[in-house]
DNA sequence: CGCGGAAATTTGATCGATCAAATTTTGATC
DNA sequence: GATCAAAATTTGATCGATCAAATTTCCGCG
């Protein structure tokens, strides 16, 4: 038996094609016996509506678009990697489906917009990031096509709020405000961060957070000594660390899990006294390291981490794109066009590793 | 201006739409003359034919799927990342789009084919594991849709190469057969294998990897000894890792990077002496680690591995899946239905972690 | 000059849905 | 039961491409 359609239903029901493709589209249009009827035997044929053809005539897809970056270093993968599976399923939760697709550049991808505009007919599209002065956001709002971006932009002096386009962000400030918070909480005091050397924004931020709760926590004194940058890697942790513990902080907030599993692994070495197991949270009892994302592997090594809600940026993402695409005429609440969602800390203790014998 | 269309640049040209298709889908049946014309003009107007029409009438989407897994099961983060991104670029240089879908489980999977099938019209879908008697290869095969798998199936006592459908994989037993190899020849001879629990094939691959080589090396006499089993995870490759080297282990092949890093965390405690510097490779000299699927943390932490080769899996695939979509007929080689790719052993040297002062 | 056949091009139908407008049915009211 | 508006349903056109078949153009050759 062929694949069902309307005209093979309507004929096997003595109803017209166009009432049920009503029976789908404006079920109140249709009196409820016949709907009943049709739904039957749209379940029984196990009937789907082609997305090609309808796609012919209302021009939507019901298809959003993301360029798959090139794998980075990796290890900070793993938070694209839970958004993008997130994104997969908020979207196909809203009915949508998510095309991905390769560029080698900024220009590269916006050609591919244009492709995937024209050829597939994608609805919109989501970016994982933004550049002062885009080409990519800027030809997407040229040319009217609905997007949204994972991270807020940090145009030089601009409020990420006056932003043009919808971003959806993690308060990056915030959570390692937290980890510092939590670290005070537990009798630490001397509390350094390792950083980033590039000065980029994403950067500074949880920087300039770790500095705001050490003055709001009381314990300004120790920030000009002890904040330090290494290159993001689990050696720059390395040298970072040691550099921090040489000047005496019992803790450390990171700005990436890269530079934590370095420095837990350099506190390790040089304070195992630190690591005694056994009398919990104690002040200056037990060394503390806090990275940033929340990786596999730091779950791995019982390092704690400042995690990204990702699941609901995604999921946020979604929503503002449904809702420009479904012209939202008057429904009520539209979702926010810019959001910022705090991460949490995610705490845990770290393995032993000290020989039993 | 609209976008155009055959019928607009048909009018444009003064030909018929016709011809302008078959200047894009059979080119030696236009005039060479109006085809130069044809495609000018399609060139300045930047004309795409539009897939949702093309797909209509051929029934063929240029579109593959593929299920993204939940982060745990199957091949997990960073293999899955390479080779996603992989598939994608292969598949876009083939002409075909990617769509990404999620299910809870085998059956939910298979319901997603079916609608995929008939509302999105996918042309195939590429697995990235098969077990034995599974749902999903079976649905697929009952219903004429072409597929690939990543992942040889394992049917009880079955050879792989028996399968009734493609597939490619990486063969294991023959990455750490090479490890074994690479250590033998730096003087190793006491070298272990630290396995998973579990009795998937999989992991008895590679096991078995270590064991023929360990024999071929003339190395036969270690191995009642020196095979170990423990959970797939750092702690895992902590207390294997001590127990193999209490048995006076020098080098340790590993089932994965996480019980590598694991064992490496436990040399460098319990055996610091073999970790000095400067004197590279002598016989006994430098402990050694080998790992599996060269995540980005082995990478970062020096944690030599063996790696996958994702990316031609990957171009493989899509070569399998196009080949069969396009009908291949005659035309010269196709591409193999079972493939097994050999992996390498990316040698590193360990990240000197030794405090200076 | 006209003929035949290959080459080049055009025409009409079709894929499967939705839109917009036309038509039929329903049901309340007098 | 006739009337009319509202409700329910149907009809015809359309989206933009390809297929299959028909038609026109081209060119060599008798």
């Amino acid at each position: 038996m062929a694949r069902p359609t309307l005209a093979s239903l309507a004929a096997e029901l003595g109803v017209s094609r166009q009432t049920i493709s009503n029976v789908l589209n404006a079920p109140a249009r249709v009196k409820p016996a016949t709907r009943e009827r049709v739904l039957a035997v749209i379940e029984a044929a196990g009937y789907r509506p082609s997305a090609a053809a309808r796609q012919l005539r209302t021009r939507r897809s019901m298809n959003l678009g993301m360029r798959l970056l090139p794998a980075t270093d990796g290890i900070n993968g793993s938070v694209l990697d839970r958004f993008l599976h997130a994104l997969t399923e908020s979207a196909q939760a809203a009915g949508y489906r998510l095309t991905l697709f390769c560029a080698d550049s900024d220009d590269d991808e916006v050609l591919q917009y244009e492709q995937l505009l024209h050829i597939a007919g994608l609805d919109g599209f989501i970016l994982t990031s933004s550049r002062p002065d885009d080409v990519r956001t800027r030809w997407l709002q040229e040319h009217g096509t609905p997007f949204a971006v994972f991270g807020r932009p940090w145009d030089a002096g601009l409020p990420s709020e006056s932003a043009s386009h919808a971003w959806v962000d993690v308060d990056g400030a915030a959570g390692t405000a937290e980890a510092v918070t939590m670290l005070a909480r537990q009798g630490h005091s001397r509390i350094g961060f390792l950083g980033w050397q590039d000065g980029a924004p994403v950067g500074d931020a949880r920087r300039a957070g770790w500095e705001r709760a050490m003055r709001a926590s009381g314990l300004g004194q120790h920030v000009p000594g002890l904040s330090m940058a290494a290159p993001d890697t689990i050696s720059g942790g390395v040298s970072g660390g040691r550099e921090l513990i040489a000047r005496d902080a019992t803790a450390i907030v990171c700005a990436s899990d890269s530079l934590a599993i370095g420095a837990l692994e350099c506190l390790r070495e040089l304070r195992p006294g630190l690591f005694a197991p056994g009398q919990p949270a104690g002040p200056g009892l037990r060394a503390a390291v806090v990275g940033f994302d929340d990786t596999p592997v730091a779950a791995a090594l019982g390092l704690s981490s400042v995690a990204q809600p990702v699941e609901d940026a995604a999921r946020h993402i979604v929503r503002l794109l449904t809702c420009e695409l479904a012209g939202n005429a008057g429904a009520g609440a539209a979702p926010e066009e810019h959001l910022l969602l705090a991460p949490r800390v995610v705490e845990r203790v770290p393995l032993p590793l000290a020989p039993r014998g």
